[in-house]
DNA sequence: ATCTTTTATTTCATCGGTGAAATATGAATT
DNA sequence: AATTCATATTTCACCGATGAAATAAAAGAT
């Protein structure tokens, strides 16, 4: 991957080459954890909108979420949502029921095999995470943690600049 | 997008959290980027390989290269390369003939419209490349900058070290 | 009581990307 | 000359994702 970053965007011309070389850079390395996220995934059956929904309902006290909620979070569409809750709910790790306060909203639960499940396959994420910042002093990470939100944030600014 | 980093990963027991957490906004990052890049190349009527390929070819000198070179530097497989190389011959942006030396090998070259074209479209990602990096001093740009290389590495140590 | 809005699901169609294997051609090796 | 290797293309098939619009059900507003 690091191969070519160099020699792409040094003869353009007009163009902010330094600002150009670090996108590049972004999307890169972006897609590749993309690839490896994924790749580590694949044996739970998982894909990474999935995980991510399952995760947050592990992380909440309650365990539990509505469909709307969970589409922001994993920046899914209401139909990818049913699609994914149906998916896991197939698999037992959810369970899905009316709201008694408010019956058109669908409470979305994690069952205990879905805890079960998401401690056993947590740990296979590990070698992951640990190894890509592995060599990460804490300032790279703080430092890295800043830039990422920094850039994050500009990122939402555009977006909602050009599509309100 | 900034909006919910922080509640994900917060109870998770076991797992080395600064790094998960690390690792998500990257992910979210990246992909919040590529989609405003797609968005941007849409009105060309150009995805992000067609893009990059002929990048590369723009910043040859001799504006030329073969398919199989191509597909190291836009991470695609040969099938693909073929799809993208028809793409923009069909629009005369690249011309293919058969290497004279070796005449098993095609030559790809980027045409003067194809020059043009890339002159005339690519100011048109400035904005989003400006935008993002607005707010970064030159020190925080040589940081992510070397922050993201020393990533990369890492996501393709463990690429090599999993599947060789 | 009726109309409007909210929430979720279903239906349907599509899109873009992907890739393995067969084919064609030419070069290199013996 | 025959065999093997390298390069690119074609064929075929599939995948995963996506999303707009129609539908259903219930709450809220008038």
């Amino acid at each position: 991957m690091d191969e070519g970053i160099e020699r792409v965007g040094h003869i353009i011309p007009q163009l902010p080459a330094v600002e150009a070389r670090l996108s590049r850079l972004m999307l890169m390395t972006g897609s590749g954890l993309e690839t490896e996220l994924e790749y580590k995934l694949k044996p739970h059956k998982l894909n990474h909108s999935e995980f991510l929904t399952l995760m947050v309902l592990y992380s909440r006290p309650d365990g539990s979420s509505t469909p709307s909620e969970l589409c922001e979070y994993a920046s899914q569409g209401a139909t990818n949502m049913t699609r994914i809750a149906n998916a896991l709910v197939k698999r037992g790790l959810i369970t899905r029921r009316a709201s008694p306060e408010d019956r058109r909203r669908v409470l979305i639960r994690i069952t205990p095999a879905g805890r079960r499940f998401v401690q056993k396959m947590l740990p296979s994420m590990f070698p992951l995470i640990d190894g890509v910042f592995a060599d990460f002093s804490d300032t790279d990470k703080r430092h890295l943690n800043r830039l990422l939100r920094k850039l994050a944030h500009n990122i939402d600014q555009l977006r909602d600049a050009t599509k309100p």
